[in-house]
DNA sequence: CCATGTCCGAATGTTGACATCAGGTCGTGC
DNA sequence: GCACGACCTGATGTCAACATTCGGACATGG
């Protein structure tokens, strides 16, 4: 007997559909940094209307994953140091939470899914697995704890900015190192370990930062450096300032599994 | 002279028109919790097409404020004592980051308009103001603390929760006893001390967190108690992993260029 | 040669109609 | 009387066509 003994069998419009298409195109590299996605040609590739690429689009902008402006052509994000710097400090408040969250509220199922990825981590690692695919794992781990965690609104922003955190890792492979990737899963061993322990929320908290703070660094040592070490100031263009931004629509709440795939 | 001496002319599309309207509407309680927004009455009661309100209505949704499902009528969210556990939870992490990282970015003109917001909410609440006002003062606050971070995605993710976060305090007018009114204003000064005073971003952090958590106690007192949302839940954490505790979330909030109304 | 005004192509923004689906109601068989 | 199934209504999901706007290229005047 499952906690969730079926998974539910929603009923997926094509705007889902849409997006996740596109969404694994860009991982797959198909559309690069920057460049344009238009509506007419996603729509004839697709087999849909405009409609459905439109609101399937708005959901990738939802995930931060492509811009758009007023009457202008939908593009990639390219990751600066400043894109990186934001995704990593938001998503490392929202991991502390989810693990001090997830310590409570775990199920053993929770922990020994925890365990399992883990162990396929470490096992993918050693038969030399590529990129993507200790990505995806590494990925569902962090997604099964913010499930754990049960707050459905700390899900959603989490998938706010999974997508870039994805897209970023990628496109900066900076797992390539292997000291790196042993680091990776010991520290998300770790992360398991704790919170099956259940105990020590301080210590979980500040791991789980650590653990974030690792991440960021690293893709940081490989991109221009803007400024100092402590970067100030790199408010730039990419977002806006006023915090007005037009951006997508609306989220599903949500998306247990997830969607990603790229394996 | 202005930072930023022109407020940018937005060309802003149909869709946020809608969702500014609805939005509005929602707060001014002309849909109450739970109520239908059919897309067809929008439609012709704000004398656009069905697609301009659809599309409003996602922007809606991606700020928590309205469900829908997959052809079933999209509702108004009905604030149960899960929901502002979550909302506020989340809104604690966030903050406590917007307020580190404010710490170090802000300009003297934020740290003058956060001050002028707060002597301008002690003057509405020696005159007697209504909730509403002081609710849009309270919020514009807090988002002048997130534009002066600097972070977008941080900013986009504040924005996710901001209208949840202004629904709730005004559905439950929570400010409504003269005592806790004056506490808020206390709080606010007190933060925008701190940021002045540039230094101790541990006690900042912890004043973020607690100011979060203020609110959301005073809102859960008003609610019903769940019995399943969670046992250690409500209160909980009451360790603080870092120094600083964990969660808590925040009470007000507020959108900055008056779209939300009421006022 | 630089600055200004105008035109054009292309993409998005917007619209109204058609297709599909959920929920409730009624009817039927046991 | 109860369970099951078909039907109908109303809603959303989807589609193809029209209107608006951006960006650049071209021509023009100083």
């Amino acid at each position: 007997m499952d906690d969730e003994p079926l998974p539910k069998a929603v009923r997926r419009g094509l705007a889902d559909e849409v997006a996740d298409r596109v969404r694994d195109a860009v991982f797959a590299g198909r559309f690069p940094p920057g460049a344009p996605l238009r509506e007419v040609e996603l729509a004839e590739s697709l087999g849909v209307s405009r409609g459905a690429v439109r609101e399937g689009l708005a959901r990738l902008q939802r995930e931060g994953l492509i811009r758009t402006g007023w009457h202008r052509p939908t593009t990639v994000v390219a990751a600066t140091a400043a894109d990186v710097e934001e995704v990593y400090r938001v998503r490392a408040a929202l991991d502390r939470l989810a693990a001090v969250t997830a310590l409570r509220r775990a199920t053993p199922r929770d922990l020994d899914e925890l365990d399992r990825l883990v162990d396929e981590m470490a096992a993918e690692l050693a038969a030399g697995a590529g990129v993507p695919r200790l990505l995806a794992l590494d990925m569902a781990f962090h997604d099964r704890i913010y499930r754990a965690a049960g707050n459905g609104r700390l899900t959603a922003a989490w998938q706010a900015v999974r997508s870039q955190v994805f897209l970023f890792q990628l496109q900066r492979v900076s797992l390539a190192r292997g000291q790196y990737r042993a680091l990776v899963v010991a520290e998300h061993r770790e992360l398991a370990r704790l919170l099956r322990a259940g105990g020590d929320e301080h210590h979980l908290d500040r791991l789980a930062a650590e653990h974030v703070d690792t991440a960021r660094r690293s893709l940081l040592a490989l991109l221009p450096d803007p400024d100092g070490t402590d970067p100030a100031g790199t408010d730039t263009a990419g977002t806006d300032p006023d915090g007005t931004d037009p951006d997508g629509t609306g989220p599903d709440g949500t998306d247990p599994e997830g969607t990603t795939a790229a394996g």
